[in-house]
DNA sequence: GCAATGATTTACT
DNA sequence: GTAAATCATTGCC
């Protein structure tokens, strides 16, 4: 079942992150299934240095932030690799959730496909430029609203507090003492998080 | 209009 | 471990 927009609406990005671990991200693209359970995220908003929307910025890039959450943010980072968010809080507000690593679920031959033959298994979904080329991601999704049916997050496994791992985000050393926030949750254990 | 750079990955030494 | 690949977005001229 799809969450719907009262999860990604609250005011508080810190908590939907959390809270995003466990769930399910699926997408439906050139016809084909694919999806895989969320373990590791990380916040941002426009109020820290880290965050694209910093100072409540508006850009061409970071106007879909603003808009009220639920929607995709898809970005294109180092030339290469797109970068997957899900929008939060209310109209005007931009803070996001970077979706970082994936277990596979289903599609996993799609993935595969999408890779290359040379791709080891274990490098399908753990790492967040990886992700979206596996899933079928691009900037054409940017925008989409996550209850349509090209991209969407469904209801997961609950992870207990006890299975949560918090540490700060990674790649954001240019945000100064943002950078030290403890803003990126991953599932301790889980052989699909993304290596520092 | 132009130059600098990044929420990364991969291939080599 | 280090470096190259590669381009949209941004900020300044």
């Amino acid at each position: 079942m799809k969450l719907d927009r009262d999860f990604y609406q609250r005011d508080d990005v810190v908590e939907i992150s959390r809270d995003l671990l466990g769930k399910v991200l699926v997408t439906h693209v050139g016809g084909v299934i694919t999806s895989g359970i969320i373990v590791e995220t990380e916040a941002y908003s426009w109020k820290e240095r880290g965050c694209h929307a910093y100072g409540a910025k508006h850009t061409p890039r970071t106007s879909v932030m603003f808009k009220p959450g639920g929607r995709a943010y898809v970005y294109l980072c180092y030339g290469m690799h797109h970068l997957f968010n899900v929008v939060t809080n209310r109209e005007g507000v931009a803070d996001a959730v970077l979706i970082r690593a994936l277990e596979p679920l289903e599609g996993i031959d799609a993935m595969m496909a999408r890779r290359g033959d040379k791709v080891k298994f274990h490098h399908l979904t753990s790492g967040p430029g990886k992700l979206t080329r596996s899933l079928g991601i691009d900037r054409s999704l940017n925008g989409k609203l996550l209850s349509d049916n090209e991209i969407w997050i469904e209801e997961g496994k609950r992870i207990p507090a006890s299975q949560v791992e918090v540490s700060k985000r990674i790649g954001i050393d240019y945000a100064g003492e943002d950078a030290l926030l403890p803003w990126r949750f991953t599932i301790k254990g889980n052989p699909w998080v993304s290596k520092a």
